[in-house]
Order: structure tokens, then sequence, then C-alpha cells
DNA sequence: AACCCTGCTGCAAATTTAGCAGAGGGCAGC
DNA sequence: GCTGCCCTCTGCTAAATTTGCAGCAGGGTT
């Protein structure tokens, strides 16, 4: 739409807190993107970037500007949405923050199963830590945050949430392996193949491991669940999961998960949320209610 | 704002029903309004007007986007109003429909009591029955209602309200001055001054009577309050108001007001209220305010 | 059939916008 | 203190967009 161009562009400058480096990802000259910010302030009667030298900053007024600007975009795209329902073309997109755990299988199954359905719609899936996934919902990056004990916050709406206990994945040649359950302690005694620091599953860990006075060594952190999983293969490394992670077809060839002892670790919520409050596009509203039928049907196979 | 401008001149044609007509008010040629109709429409993918002989008329999809649109005005002004606010400023505007009842002295009083103190503040108050408020709430042409006994929807929050009684105005050497109460069989017997059909008062009027085999035949009938009290000094007329019209200064010079019986009329209620969740502007939301205060003052003022 | 209104289209003028080159200013490293 | 660097901002010209006039096709009314 042509009305929202200015709001993009001023959007893409409090983003990238430069003019020009705005200008080159928005494929015009920083000219034209500063004299665009220019009519606006003057449109306002205020400025909305405060001018540093090494780039620009939203001023108060800024914040208040690009609140409703993020908000006139997200509700475009709700309305073209909505359009599109109506002529029964199931067109849109729905952009989410994940944690690592739900790239492994059950993210990509849900999508590709949706897609099936529903061609039209695109999707955009970034990984996402417990704090980026509110960040992400409050400044209109992502409409749906599906990740494993997500920051609280009074900005976000938790849509649904599972229980899920921690488990330590290894080969199943590991000494380790065949037990039905693990101590946290026990585990301090191997290399360990972790997430980064801002995902759940290592908060959760973090905090137990502080509370029994034990260090959690990483050898290997990334965040990608795949990269840690594939480290297992080679080395007698631990890693942790939760069991969303190898849903629906088990943890993989060679691969085996053990539950950590629930006196160490109580069991963290895996949570699907928004922005508390947005309307969501039709599209993303649909792949929500997708994702919470995927989780109840999980649970249920859990409880059997 | 250049970027509400399509949105300003698409609400315009939506109101009117003709890009030609549309085009007079907004002061440019039907040819260039035409075309950024065409060019929204082809942005959108869908027709948001269909064409008829005799004009244009808003298809599903527009129903939908002018929503939208209206929306994203009202919001801009909330966020002007807001930025403005910042650098204390108090400027802004309020948009309220209004019974007839409360443009004699009470909101004259108000507004200009406001405005002495905030000077950058404009006010619009247009006359409108209880229905006409609820959709002027709805299609954001106001952002206040100020009337008696509105229609009741779900869509319209109402921020406050009084009970008023009924009373019957009457020069003062009219047969029927003095009595401390009157019945409206006594009321049908003199020719009436009433307020439009569409009126809270006519219509709270029109329900009693009907529920006592009574017509009350209107020998005059207007929107403006003023014009109808006018008659009561050259005839033997009647009209009916409720207390707040001539709060704070009494019904007038040689007019006087006598209640209509309980049994005949409970009393109904003088209502503000706003379109549910929407987000006022700082000056309609600070109006609001003085209103109530006003009410609650004129509520304690008969309690005494 | 004549007339009125409607939305819509070709074409030229007018306005707006984009891009280039450069001015001016603050910061980092030497 | 100086030089280079990166930032925003401004004249000026060219390109792109928008506007308005005149006129067309189509439906309704007299």
């Amino acid at each position: 739409m042509r009305h929202l161009q200015q709001l993009r562009y001023i959007d893409a400058v409090a983003r990238t807190g430069s003019i020009r480096r705005a200008a080159e990802s928005l494929a015009i000259t920083s000219t034209a993107l500063n004299r665009r910010i220019l009519a606006v302030e003057e449109d306002l009667g205020t400025p909305i970037f405060e001018r540093l030298p090494n780039g620009v900053r939203l001023s108060v007024a800024g914040e208040l500007f690009i609140q409703y600007a993020r908000q006139q975009m997200s509700d475009m795209a709700r309305v073209q949405s909505q359009i599109a329902d109506l002529s029964g073309e199931r067109r849109g997109h729905v952009s989410m923050v994940c944690g690592q755990a739900m790239m492994l299988q059950f993210l990509p199954g849900l999508v590709s199963r949706y897609r099936a359905d529903h061609p039209g719609v695109s999707f955009t899936a970034f990984i996402g830590g417990r704090q980026q996934a509110v960040s992400a919902l409050v400044d209109f990056s992502a409409d749906l945050a599906f990740v494993y004990e997500m920051e609280p916050s009074n900005a976000v709406q938790v849509l649904y949430e599972i229980p899920q206990r921690l488990h330590v994945l290894m080969a199943s040649d590991h000494p380790l392996a065949g037990k039905t359950q693990l101590r946290l302690s026990e585990c301090a005694e191997y290399p360990l193949a972790l997430p980064s620091p801002r995902a759940g599953i290592r908060h959760c860990l973090t905090v137990a491991a502080a509370q029994r006075s034990l260090t959690l060594h990483a050898t290997v952190e990334s965040d990608s669940a795949d990269f840690l999983l594939k480290c297992l293969r080679t080395e007698p490394m631990l890693a942790f999961q939760i069991p969303v992670a190898f849903a629906p077809d088990g943890p993989g060839e060679g691969i085996c998960a053990v539950p950590i002892h629930a006196n160490d670790l109580p069991p963290g919520m895996l949570q699907l949320a928004q922005q508390r409050g947005r309307h969501l596009s039709v599209a993303a509203a649909r792949f929500a209610s997708f994702i919470m039928d995927g989780l109840s049907r999980l649970e249920e196979a859990h409880d059997t």
C-alpha cells in the first residue's frame, strides 16, 4: 500500500538508527529518505528523531509516533488478510519468534501441513530467546511467539501453554543411556552441548544448577538445536531438550532421551503468545489455533 | 498528515456516495479523485466501491477498509494530540454528538469554561438523536456522545450517566403553572412543542404515552431546544425538557418547569459515551472528565 | 429521443519527488 | 591539533508522478 510507505521508511530508520543505512536497505538514496523524514516532522510539528553525530535516535514524540506507525502497518496487514479471505484466497503471512527447540521437527511439520491446505500463506520464523520473544511481539516484528518459558510481561498475552519436562539427550551408547531418570549432578560430569543463554531451556538449567551450587560448563553452545544434536553423534556429549523438539518422530537415529529428575527441575511451560490486545491477521490467527491443536494432540499423546 | 490523504478521500467518497460530489467538497477534480481510488483498489487487489448508475457504494471489502481507514485517522489524531501534550501545548479537537437539551446552557457553559483554561482546544458539537449518537461514535465522526437515553449498543461504552426526570415547561401565566407535578394526560390537552422523534426525550414521551393510550400531538416540532423554548412565550404551549437543559441558570425569564408524575414516566438516563475500546485523544479524554465533573456537580446540587 | 447524471480515459501541464554533488559538523585515531 | 570518516542536511536538475481539461460510454428520467 502506497500510503504506508512513509511509515515503513520511518520504521526502517528507527530500527537501523541511521538514515543512510536505512536508505541502503530500502534501495533509495539517503537524500530522498531524509527529505521524507523532514516532511513528516514538519507535518507533525515536532522532530521525531534526535540527530546524533553517529546517526539518529527516536525522540519522545518519535516513540509515540513509531508505535502508531507499527500499529497502522499491522492493521493494514490484518485488513488485507481479511479482504483476501473474503474472496476465499486464504492468502497472508505469519511471522513468528520461536525457540530453537521448535525448529527441529515440530514447527516444520506444522507449517508444511498447514501450507498443504493454504498454499497462499507464507511464513517467517526466526529463532529468539525468552526476552527476544517479548520484544519482537511488542514492536510488531512478530505476530506470534512460540517459546519455552517466555520472559513474563504484561504486554504479552499467552494464548496456550503446556508443561514440558526437560530431557537429556545422548548417543545410545553413552554410559548414562538406558537410565529412566537423571540427576543434574550426573550430567555435570560430561561435556555439555547447551543452547544459547537467551533460550528458555538454558535459563531453566542455569537457575536449577545455581540452586544446587553446580556449574554447567558449555563445551558447545549454539542457537541451533540441530547443531547441538549433531554433536552428540561424535562425542559422548549431553544435550538438553524438551519433548516437543523431537515430536512426532522421536529423537532420531542413535539418540536417546532421558528425563531429568523432577526434584532437580520442575517442568517448565511451552508457550504460544501474542501481543496483548492486538488484532492478529486472519492468517496468523488461524495458524495460532493450528499450533494449539498440535500442542493439545501432543499433550494427549503424552498422557497415554 | 500526508499519508492519510488517500484515506480522507475515500472516506469522503464513502460518505457522499459519489466521486464527483466528494471531489467538489474536497476541492479537487473528480478525475484526480477517481484515479486515486483506482490506485488504492489496485494496491488492494479488490474494488472497494460498487459502481452504480447514480454513484458508488462500498463493497464488502470496502466496508472492512473504511473501518480501518477511520480508525487510522482517529489514531493519528490521538497521537498528534499526545505529541502536542508533550510540549505542554494542550491543543486538540473534540467532536461530539449531543442531544438538543445540552445545547441550551449546559454544554456552552462547559465549553467556554474549558476553553478559558485551554484556548488551543477546538470543538464541534452537532445535534443528534439517540440512534445518531451511536452511529456517529461507531463511524468515528464523533469522539463523544452526550445524549438522553441513548439507543443501547454493544459497540458503545457509557462513561457516565445520571438520572434526569422529564419536566414540563410553560409560560409562568399558563393555567398549569404553579402545580408541583403534572400527569401526562393533563399535558395532552394543550398544544405541544416537541423535539424531533429521534431525540431521547421524544422517545420517552412517545413510549409513555402509548402505554397510556394517549397520543401527543406535536404543534411545533424541532431539533432546536431554543426554538421550542421560544414558542412558549407567545402561546400557551407546553414543552418538555430535562433539568440539565436549563442548568445552571434556570429555565429563563417567565418560564417555569414542573416535573411529570413519576408514575407516568420513570426518570431516564442522561449519558456520556464513547466508542467501546477506542483510545480517545488527550483533548477528548480530558473534556470527557470535565463533563463528568459538571454532571456530578449537577447531581449534588439536585440532591441538596 | 433528448437530457441528465454517473464513472472512466488520452493527453499536456503542473507539481512533486529522486538523485547527484557538496556543505557543515562531530568523533576517532594518530 | 590534524586528518579522515561518517553523519545529516541543502541547491540544483532530471525524472516521475499527479492533476486538470475535454470527451466517451452507459444507465435512468422526462
